[in-house]
DNA sequence: ATGGCCTGCAACGCAGGA
């Protein structure tokens, strides 16, 4: 089974480059973020002429979440149950007898922002779900942009972003405590060239400079750890015209 | 050099991203 996530910066404009890496990569379940979308215009038609089933918790302008995949996806959940968010940025499904959870973890926008506590609280509420999650099925994915470099080797230029939101050691310590909570980080199940990451910034030439962040990540239960062949970041549609600023990464589980 | 770019909305520049 093979599994992935892509932040693509709306679903409106990216919607070719989306359908070209399904028909490429053919994966199983692809979990999309900031898909920018109302869902009465989330463009079903196309996705189902290529192939595959869609579930999708969108709004206008900003945030969305999607799930596409080949089999049905099973009990959809909209939403982290019990906390309340106007912003869409949770959806989980079952596919394939896999508990598949796409996020949007909040960005933060800087650490002395409102914006910055409400990612926190909101991973903090992630974070109890998914206990309760995990313990009703062990086969369980957590996929998204976690808005989260867990590691300065995750960093390009560890310096100049040390204490920075996306970085700080409250986000890292959130980020440690979904590891704590049973889960792997399939890319580190790994030996992984280095400098490998998941974002670069439109501006200054930063892909090509290859001064990114690794954000997007997948996240393995115990069951589905051992069954992982492979993790890795697609970089080819960062280099395409008109690129989402994020990079699909994708996991292989076996039988 | 502390900004540069991209998207959506509905502007006639803004908010937000990361």
């Amino acid at each position: 089974m093979k599994i992935a996530t892509w932040n693509v910066n709306s679903l409106n404009v990216r919607l070719p480059h989306v359908l070209a890496w399904l028909a490429e990569h053919q994966p199983d379940a692809l979990c999309l973020q900031e898909t920018k979308l109302e869902d009465g215009k989330f463009p079903l038609a196309d996705i189902e002429a290529a192939g595959y089933r869609a579930i999708f918790s969108g709004q206008k302008t900003y945030n969305g979440v999607a799930i596409l995949s080949r089999d049905s996806a099973e009990a959809p959940q909209f939403g982290i149950p019990g906390f309340a968010d106007e912003q869409k940025r949770v959806l989980a499904a079952t596919v394939d007898g896999v508990r598949v959870i796409c996020i949007y973890v909040p960005n933060g926008q800087s650490v002395d922002s409102d914006k910055y506590g409400y990612k926190l609280g909101w991973l903090e509420a992630l974070t109890a779900w998914l206990k309760e999650e995990l313990a009703r099925h062990p086969r369980l994915a957590l996929l998204g942009d976690f808005n989260i470099a867990p590691d300065d080797r995750d960093v390009h230029d560890p310096k100049s972003w040390e204490g920075q939101v996306l970085c700080s050691e409250p986000e890292r310590q959130a980020f440690r405590g979904l590891l704590d909570a049973g889960l792997k980080d399939a890319f580190r199940l790994f030996d992984q060239p280095e400098k490998i990451y998941s974002w670069w910034d439109y501006r200054m030439n930063a892909f090509r400079r290859n001064m990114g962040l690794r954000i997007d990540h997948i996240l393995l239960s115990q069951a589905l750890a051992e069954a992982c062949s492979a993790c890795r970041v697609d970089k080819g549609p960062r280099a395409l015209e008109r690129p989402s600023d994020h990079a699909p990464v994708v996991a292989e589980i076996g039988d």
